[in-house]
DNA sequence: TTACCACTTAAAGTATACTTGAAGTCAAGT
DNA sequence: ACTTGACTTCAAGTATACTTTAAGTGGTAA
């Protein structure tokens, strides 16, 4: 099984190599070996687990959560409820945050728009435009 | 025209107080009058500007580079360039932002109906599914 | 008048998520 | 043998965005 040493780890996700130190110290990433002199060794797990953190980081989840999560993870039988519904909460977090980004795009478009409007408007001379809300 | 006291707009906002002073003192806030006692008077300037403040917090932008925009905005006819290459960053950099979350929303969905599965083979004694990648 | 409440300022404190620094270990190259 | 480079640990430092605290002011209500 392919396995990947701190380095190589930090490259394929563009994070310090302090980084994945600090999630380990944080039990985000567990059962991490060690070589004959005492260096990390990462296996595919682990590069998934990356993965995972990066992408619910995104959402807005914080450290404390995602280590819970992992925690009942370990034990998936008995707290499969938890887990269940700590990610429910996600879903409906996230797609919240989905709408109210559209929102946000929206209005920057708009705002892009308006500026180049103005530049116009002032290479030509013209008149403002109005900013319609 | 309306004018709103600290404690009004910060409910309008669900914003604490010193939420609101902290933006004034940070130059995100500017012109606040004061009444006869001292007290901070907004107005509806300021009510537009906390709005868009909140928009482009939302979509990851900083204290700093929202002073640096508002700052442009007091001479729009100087800085109209920076103005737009500004919001044109922010703008793809929020259109990136939408992708990575509609992602990741997929990839939380998929989990909940991994761990939903889970669950009813617990329940009926039935072989764990598998979690395709 | 006294008490209270909402506000004021300035400075210090807090939370989160890392980063940086100091000191040391290990394996390889010259 | 010695230097170099990449790693190690642990503690302390940093950035961002506020919040909290302490001490004081002004207006109203009992």
């Amino acid at each position: 099984m392919k396995t990947y040493g701190i380095r190589e780890m930090s490259e394929l996700f563009s994070l310090p190599s302090s980084a994945l130190r600090y999630y380990e110290s944080e039990g985000l990433l567990v059962n991490v070996q060690r070589n004959a002199s005492g260096q990390r060794v990462y296996t595919e797990e682990h590069r998934e687990r990356i993965k995972c953190i990066h992408c619910f980081k995104r959402t807005g989840m914080t450290i404390s959560q995602l280590r819970s999560l992992f925690q009942y993870e370990e034990d998936e039988t008995e707290y499969i409820d938890e887990i269940i519904s700590l990610l429910e909460t996600r879903e409906r977090c996230v797609s919240e945050q989905l709408n109210q980004l559209r929102d946000d795009f929206l209005h920057i478009q708009k705002k892009v728009a308006y500026y180049k409007a103005v530049k116009k408007a002032f290479e030509q001379g013209m008149p403002r435009p109005d900013w319609t809300e």
